[in-house]
DNA sequence: GCCAACGTTGGC
DNA sequence: GCCAACGTTGGC
């Protein structure tokens, strides 16, 4: 089982979008970023991913699951951008913020932190325990 | 709205 | 293969 963090500026596409889409889920496209496709070629069914708002909320505001591997990017014919599919599993009670993030010395090697810029990330098992305990989730999921 | 950081493109 | 120019992202 392996965590990871999802990012997206929430004007193109949000949690609440997400979120409509149920349990079909949706295909993660549009990326166009090499480190970005191959952590998501590394994505198996049933991993958990952090949902990050950029931009305006820079938080952890859900808890997506992998529920299809990862295949071509349907948004474009190049064949070199693929995309997995995620689906919502729940809301994180306290959005965790970058601010937080920040604060906290566990954090402190977080890629979220370290880089930014990478849209698809991964996160460690120890790092997501924490970010979970933050967002107000006793039991991590 | 600004700007730093980063990734990509294209000329040589 | 190098590197300058350019475009985009995302925090502030």
């Amino acid at each position: 089982m392996a965590y990871w963090l999802f990012k997206s500026e929430p004007s193109s596409w949000s949690w609440e979008m997400q979120k409509k889409k149920g349990d079909k889920g949706q295909e993660w496209d549009g990326v166009r970023n090499y480190q970005a496709r191959n952590n998501m070629r590394e994505m198996k069914i049933g991993d958990l991913g952090f949902f990050y708002h950029s931009v305006k909320e820079t938080s952890v505001v859900g808890i997506v699951e992998i529920c299809a591997t990862v295949h071509p990017d349907s948004t474009t014919d190049d064949p070199r951008w693929e995309c997995v599919d995620i689906r919502a599993v729940r809301d994180v009670p306290k959005p965790v913020s970058l601010e937080d993030i920040k604060a906290n010395p566990k954090l402190k090697d977080m890629v979220l932190v370290n880089n930014s810029r990478l849209s698809v990330q991964p996160v460690s098992a120890a790092e997501w325990q924490e970010v979970c305990r933050m967002g107000g989730l006793d039991r991590a999921p």
